[in-house]
DNA sequence: GAGTGATCATTA
DNA sequence: TAATGATCACTC
């Protein structure tokens, strides 16, 4: 029988890590790293995953239901700062009527947060990257306030069919981009004339001046 | 296709 | 050069 983690079992673990390369870990695991990223873009957050037990698969759920927490790796420069955008949940398409901010899965995937840097400079190989230092993160009262007015301005124009206005430039904390294999993929929407139609699945983003903020903030995780 | 894990690569 | 839009692998 395999006890499930507490917060702080986690957070140990976790802190565990740090300071090893991509390569040590994939060594302990007995798992592989690749050559390149270029088709292996997911591989080094299921790396991680493995490593901390993480139980949520592919559900629409954090990484460890149990507790809430959701884990995410994020590319960092030799400044500690992220150089991507990150990706939190998918888009409902059509919009889940009548659901709140709260009752979201943006908003219990962004609830308690486990950022684990690494240190991924483009020259640097995949094996030799370094885990850094994780970090939990729990939005501020100002960092709801935020969120939920990024996500009621999506949602607002989503409700309206008014996906063509969205693109990535909108949204403070947030931002909604592409999410799908390639551009030709299509789920059923519901354009502005009150027609069924399709468009390209879309996700929730983080943009990087939040998850920089994250990364500099001291915190429970550190 | 829909969800997860993200990074790639062209453009502004 | 940062950011937006596009893409890759995998599971079910």
């Amino acid at each position: 029988m395999s006890l499930l983690p507490t917060l702080d079992d986690l957070l140990a673990r976790a802190h565990c890590l740090t300071g090893l390369t991509l390569g040590q870990l994939a060594f302990d695991l007995q798992a592989q790293v690749p050559q390149q990223l270029l088709r292996h873009k997911g591989r080094i957050g299921q790396l991680l995953e493995m490593a901390l037990g993480a139980t949520a698969g592919n559900a629409a759920e954090p990484d460890f239901p149990h507790l809430g927490v959701e884990l995410k790796t994020i590319p960092v420069n030799a400044h500690g700062k992220p150089l991507e955008s990150t990706y939190i949940t998918t888009v409902p398409l059509p919009p889940m009527l009548g659901q709140t901010f709260e009752q979201s899965v943006l908003y219990r995937k962004l609830a308690k947060v486990l950022w684990v840097p690494i240190l991924a400079e483009p020259h640097l190989a995949i094996a030799d990257r370094v885990i850094g230092r994780p970090s939990l993160w729990e939005p501020s009262q100002a960092d709801w306030h935020i969120l939920k007015q990024d996500w009621e301005e999506f949602q607002t124009r989503i409700m309206l069919g008014d996906l063509a206005s969205i693109d990535g430039r909108l949204g403070d904390y947030l931002q909604i981009r592409p999410k799908a294999a390639h551009s030709r993929v299509l789920t059923r929407h519901i354009d502005a004339d009150g027609y069924q139609g399709q468009t390209l699945p879309r996700g929730y983003y983080l943009r990087a001046k939040v998850t920089t903020t994250i990364i500099f903030s001291r915190n429970k995780g550190q």
